[in-house]
Order: structure tokens, then C-alpha cells, then sequence
DNA sequence: AGCTTGACTTTGA
DNA sequence: GTCAAAGCCAAGC
């Protein structure tokens, strides 16, 4: 379990970045996912938003964050579109077509893992 | 202060 | 199974 913060929006973001941040190679979760661990499932566009502010945090992985679809709909925004689907085939993860390849095996949920 | 847009998800047809 | 519409919260204009 992450630290627990305040229901800020600053916070919010800290706590994405936490979640992101445990998030271990070759798995990736879901916005979804991270917006219902942090009890905000409906707010699923402020995890995106929170990524949006992740350019402060180089230590990021981003990439590891797709939406429920499996789809790198994100790929746009990094430095380089590219490097996002090429990181995580590095990574082991397959992805063609900007769309994660057995995205159900490879899902790695922050309910599940960091027991709630 | 109000309207539009956005790295989304869910529900209904 | 797919497609369209609604809901959600925050930032930008």
C-alpha cells in the first residue's frame, strides 16, 4: 500500500505516479485500474491527465500505463511515439498495431498486487 | 464565470 | 461482436 494522501488534486497525481512507479517490467495496467485503486474509478480521464503532468517525472514509466482496450493511445505524447511501443517490446511485452498482444496476461492490476 | 477539450470507461442499442 | 452516447473531473481559453 502506497502512502496514503490527501484528496487533492496534487496528491492524485503523486498517487498515480506511485502506483506507476511499482508497476513492474514487462506488466501493464490500465487507467482504469489505477483511478479504481485510488477509489476514483469514474475519474479514469484524470489518470490520463495525471500522466499529461508526467513529463515532470522522467521516472515514469508511462508506457506501461494503456487504456482498458490495450491500445497505446498515449504513444503520441511521449518523446517519441515510437520509443513507447518499442520500450515495452523491450520489455517483453508484444504490441502491434499500437495494441498489446495478450494485454490479459501481461495486466497487472494495483488492487491485486498492492492488496488494498 | 462559462464553454471546450482531453493519455478514459461504461452502458445501451 | 461493434457503434454511438453519456458520465466523469480538471485544465485551458
Amino acid at each position: 500500500m502506497i502512502n496514503r494522501l490527501s484528496d487533492t488534486t496534487k496528491d492524485f497525481f503523486e498517487q498515480v505516479f506511485a502506483v506507476v512507479k511499482e508497476i513492474p517490467e514487462g506488466r501493464v495496467t490500465s487507467y482504469g485500474a489505477i483511478a479504481n485503486y485510488l477509489g476514483a474509478k469514474k475519474s479514469s480521464r484524470m489518470v490520463g491527465w495525471a500522466m499529461n503532468a508526467c513529463h515532470n517525472r522522467p521516472e515514469i514509466p508511462a508506457h506501461r500505463v494503456v487504456n482498458r482496450n490495450g491500445l497505446l493511445t498515449g504513444k503520441m505524447h511521449f518523446c517519441s511515439p515510437n520509443d513507447m511501443q518499442n520500450r515495452l517490446e523491450k520489455e517483453g511485452v508484444k504490441v502491434v498495431s499500437d495494441q498489446i498482444m495478450d494485454f490479459k496476461l501481461h495486466f497487472w492490476d494495483p488492487e491485486e498486487e498492492l492488496k488494498v
